[in-house]
DNA sequence: CGGGGTGTTGAGCGTGCTCAACGATCGTGG
DNA sequence: CCACGATCGTTGAGCACGCTCAACACCCCG
């Protein structure tokens, strides 16, 4: 599903109102510099399914997530899919060493995120090492999140995988929004399953033997914990 | 297994002659900051099998790998062992943003490496944005492949995972070494299990297949391309 | 020559996949 | 407002890929 329409916003946003700003690649910059930053971005929104960028596709933006989910995933020949992570609120996309996006991008449900065309915004890092040193530290966050996931591909049965997903997921969104036992999946299970290197009848089978077990709650949109101490026993650390 | 003895050599060695000047970190240094830098480091031994460095160990030093070849792993608590990479001359080790090193690294075979002890080396970067660039550069770059592993681990074959190794353990050591059918592997069967997500049986049943297809000639420590295209076939791009 | 580590091969099993049908949910239009 | 179709999720039956368990071959080193 490709962008039909995409809205752009002429810049009637400010950075100091933004919601992620605080753990966002901004968060390092001083006041004097936001304003200058502010500049570079747009506001741009996407609908859901839509693709904001795509796994060969010349890098010509980076992205900084505000609002919504987004999968990221890389394509076999044959159609086989992976995704590689999901991405909330103040991660930021686009940053690679070929010149070209090395995985893809869509939105799941309605998303909000700030573009920076390429060159300008390097341009900028350039004489801000503290930004590039957010960058670097985002960067180095994200592979060892990577090396966890390996892990878990790996070496870890289905329903490792299953409960591991979900008490990583919900520690995302803790993270974002604080605690609580409900925890939203936007994704569909077809995502969960590329996510977990399974397929979307395991998952599903998966989701209600922990039902079954009082583990948890399939609620409409996500699940509830009902017994999180079960959930990490089965996630074995 | 642990170090019993690493041997320290007194600095006797100087950046000017060193063989992965040029694509290591150090790359991106001048001259001049080249002879400072040389007093940061300290060439390490370890011997084969030694432990370089632990899951969570404090890291007190990084090391740009100068000889040798390193197993990188995670190990979950009932001792399933997920390798998440092989370093080999170039590779810089030791970036963390949790103050703790988030996987193991063994030395496969004898090892030399340049050794920075970590306030120090923060230090120098804070005011060298090349250097900074240069190891976000490398950690991007480690970002695409552990990403690409992800989709090796979740989605392929047990075939293609070996084929695809195979084909892309040769590139590694092309870019190194030049061009060649004989591709080394110093690492065991049992090594290229966990990296791959199988068993060392499957690995050796699937090493044999591909060697009574002609594909491989299996040779004392490591294999012959015999047909690369049909690897290349077997590994689906 | 013996012993331990490493790699290979075989037989049988089990986890997770395939194929298929059914059920639930939601948006759409009559 | 409900009928309709499409998409998504669930469940079942059977199978196959890769794992487990076990035996054996090989090789380096003592």
């Amino acid at each position: 599903m490709r962008a039909s329409v995409t809205m752009i916003e002429p810049n009637g946003h400010s950075c100091s109102d933004c919601a992620v700003r605080g753990f966002a690649v901004c968060a390092s910059l001083d006041p004097a510099e936001l304003g200058e930053f502010e500049h570079l971005g747009r506001r741009v929104h996407f609908a859901t399914g839509e693709t904001v960028f795509s796994e060969e596709d010349i890098t010509t933006s980076f992205f900084n997530l505000l609002e919504g989910v987004m999968r990221l995933y890389k394509l076999l020949p044959d159609g086989r899919r992976q995704i590689v992570g999901f991405a909330l609120p103040g991660d930021f996309l686009g940053m690679n060493m070929s010149g070209r996006h090395n995985f893809s991008a869509d939105a799941i449900g309605a998303v909000t995120a700030c573009q920076f065309a390429k060159v300008p915004f390097s341009r900028f890092i350039e004489d801000r090492p503290h930004l590039l040193q957010r960058i670097n530290e985002l960067a180095i966050r994200e592979l060892s999140q990577a090396r966890d996931h390996m892990v878990l591909l790996g070496r870890r049965s289905a329903d490792e995988k299953v409960a591991t997903f979900l008490l990583g997921w919900r520690e995302r969104l803790i993270a974002l929004k604080g605690s609580s036992n409900t925890v939203p999946l936007p994704m569909s299970r077809q995502d969960i399953a590329d996510y977990l290197g399974l397929t979307i009848e395991t998952v599903s089978r998966t989701f209600t033997k922990l039902e079954r077990h009082g583990a948890i709650e399939i609620i409409h949109g996500g699940i509830c914990l009902r017994d999180p101490a079960r959930v990490e026993a089965l996630a074995a650390a």
